[in-house]
DNA sequence: ACGACTTACATACGGAGCGTATGTTGAGGC
DNA sequence: GCCTCAACATACGCTCCGTATGTAAGTCGT
């Protein structure tokens, strides 16, 4: 094995960590998931995931932060394609539900998560989706398409809780599908409450 | 010690099991209550967890049972004083948010509830909050309060969803009495959403 | 009323996982 | 070419958990 430059290896066995850690926090959650285990199976060992990590939180933090992007450039992609303000931020909202859907997202952002930091928008990277999330309500509300009234991080707040739930109703349902309509139309009923009244289209 | 009939013993038992894991679990969290020590705050041992509701989870799934008939209790109270069959949901669904800022309530029911145990409306008593909330939501259907392609349970799943974030937020603001307002400010929008778009009042 | 059976716990044991303290090796500055 | 420090690995002790086993008290049939 050629020796490489130090900071490319340090940048790899950071990777590897977090890849290890990403798939067994997906599998088997958070709490279930061994350090021995997963460091293993990266070829290393705790010992060099308290060094760079300081413990088992701060790599949760640092797979979270990784998906976060992954995410945040998904959702820019889409609302990009859009003609209409509103109807991109309506598409982003639902691939955001779509997102949650996919079992390491779901589990490690939404539900181990908070579990073990807190409250996300006390810790979530403030260009990561939530902050993606503000701005486009404060764009929005600026061009007068969300009722002068709203506050955009109050509304980020319920939208972003209301869009978790939908993908665990959806995920742990029967028929996928079928409660998928459902929940994306209730969804969108709340999200008219935010627009001006008199708005027609 | 007066040798009382068995089935009190137990009762006694297990009420001190679930108020010593209540306490627990609600201070330091699921993760980081050692059974051994709240066992012995309650005067037993493991053994007698174990026996009567067969791990950690189980006595989690009990203390979480215990903490939703009480706040079934308090929010029916509160529905029950309204004259509109509306704003006495407004009123529920406001109060659910406040009590969710209690410590307990947050952290053990909204935080590591799921983390454990998975969606709530999965294991959720169904005659507790969020069977009592579907229940309001399909009358409110029926009388005309809520518009008719608005599915109760996809509803109650929005609801439950930005009302969780809504008390998170205010828990971990600096200043809690201007993010409730805010807060509820935000919500009610989003329950507006839920309403036919003619109605007036 | 008295023995057998069962229930309601306590005790004992083994193992897994975590955090820290301590090596060890190799890279990079002077 | 040595010295220092970063980047890990190893070793140790502790806490916690689950189960297997023990034991005393209650309950029931006769």
């Amino acid at each position: 094995m050629a020796h490489r430059p130090r900071g490319d290896m340090i940048a790899e066995t950071r990777s590897k960590l977090i890849a290890a850690a990403r798939k067994a926090f997906g599998a088997v959650g958070y709490a279930q998931a061994s350090m021995d285990d997963f460091t293993a199976e990266a070829g290393l060992t705790r010992g060099a995931l308290y060094h760079h990590f300081g413990g088992k939180k701060g790599l949760l933090e640092a797979v979270i932060a990784q998906l976060d992007r992954e995410m945040s450039e998904r959702l820019n992609e889409i609302s990009r394609r859009a003609d209409n303000p509103w109807q991109g931020f309506v598409d982003e909202c639902t691939a955001y539900i779509e997102m949650a859907l996919e079992p390491e997202i779901q589990r490690i952002v939404h539900r181990d998560g908070p579990a073990v930091l807190g409250d996300p928008f006390q810790w979530a990277n403030q260009d990561g989706c939530i902050g993606a999330l503000i701005r486009n309500l404060t764009a929005l509300k600026k061009a007068g398409f969300v009722r002068p009234d709203i506050e955009p991080d109050a509304a980020a707040r319920m939208i972003n809780g209301a869009s978790v739930q939908a993908a665990l109703w959806i995920a742990n349902s029967e028929d996928p599908e079928a409660v998928s309509a459902k929940a994306v139309a209730a969804f969108r009923s709340m999200l008219e409450g935010l627009r001006p009244a008199e708005r027609v289209q």
